[in-house]
DNA sequence: TATTGTTATACTCTATAACTATA
DNA sequence: TATAGTTATAGAGTATAACAATA
């Protein structure tokens, strides 16, 4: 997008943040008894990418590193990820999700994805595949900000 | 979208969660000291369907009535939102955008709007499009839960 | 008695600043 | 001195429960 359309480029702005707002309330809303959204969101980012210290996983979910801290010892507690010590760098953490950590995920468990299943249940399936791409373009404009 | 594709649907709703989280995370730092994203999608609300009461507010936001309350008071003391009472029923209140608040929005101020505008700016017109549709699915899936 | 809104209170999420330990 | 992680503390955002006023 190239500055021909400026306002069309606003208007979607506005329009994409107030109905991001507004899902991530629901989904917040719907979370399980089990697990948080942003549990199952650090979850993901270890299953997805393998093993990482917490300063990486702050940066891949957008959090400062004091806070990923609070989540991993969540996690931990849960017995849902490990903590191990770098073996040369005495001041790195490794963090890995465990066994019972990915059978949650596999098991579609908690945070609103059930409830947000059943939302697009309603859609046809043109309007999930759209909602699938919309999905990875996120995702692209959340990288390296 | 009917049962034949169910784990489809599932690997969207996690996907599209995940990337709402994020992304929610990433406008609400993006702020402005002028307004926050909450007052922001409230006033837009105000503007695109009129003056309302606090309840009707609270119910197109996906908020619980109290948290509505602090919200149109923090708004109030901006001076962007006015109270008034209902005319004939003493227990109702309506709340309308103040020229100033209008303003606000016009100007595209505030809430990390700037900043996605200038991520969606490196799209291409097509990706921006597929967002705006994007947006409307997303309203969908928010209405009358 | 039902409805509308508010107040009181508490919890989740996240941030910044300061601290500890290691390199 | 720089880096990785944690602890301490604070603020935003939202919820539930209880209350007041009106219908």
């Amino acid at each position: 997008m190239t500055s021909d359309e400026p306002a069309e480029v606003n208007r979607v702005a506005g329009d994409l943040s107030i109905a991001v707002l507004r899902l991530s309330r629901c989904l917040r809303a719907q979370r399980s008894n089990r697990i948080t959204l942003t549990q199952l969101s650090t979850l993901a980012v270890l299953r997805r990418l393998g093993p990482m210290a917490p300063s990486a996983i702050a940066a891949h979910e957008r959090v400062q590193p004091p806070s990923m801290t609070r989540v991993v010892a969540s996690l931990v507690d849960l017995g849902l990820v490990t903590r191990e010590q770098h073996p040369s760098d005495g001041r790195q953490v490794i963090v890995a999700i465990s066994e019972e950590g990915g059978r949650i995920i596999d098991e579609q468990v908690g945070a609103g994805r059930d409830w947000l299943a059943a939302r697009l249940d309603a859609l046809t399936p043109e309007q999930v595949q759209e909602l699938a791409r919309a999905a990875a373009l996120l995702d692209l404009l959340v990288v390296d900000e």
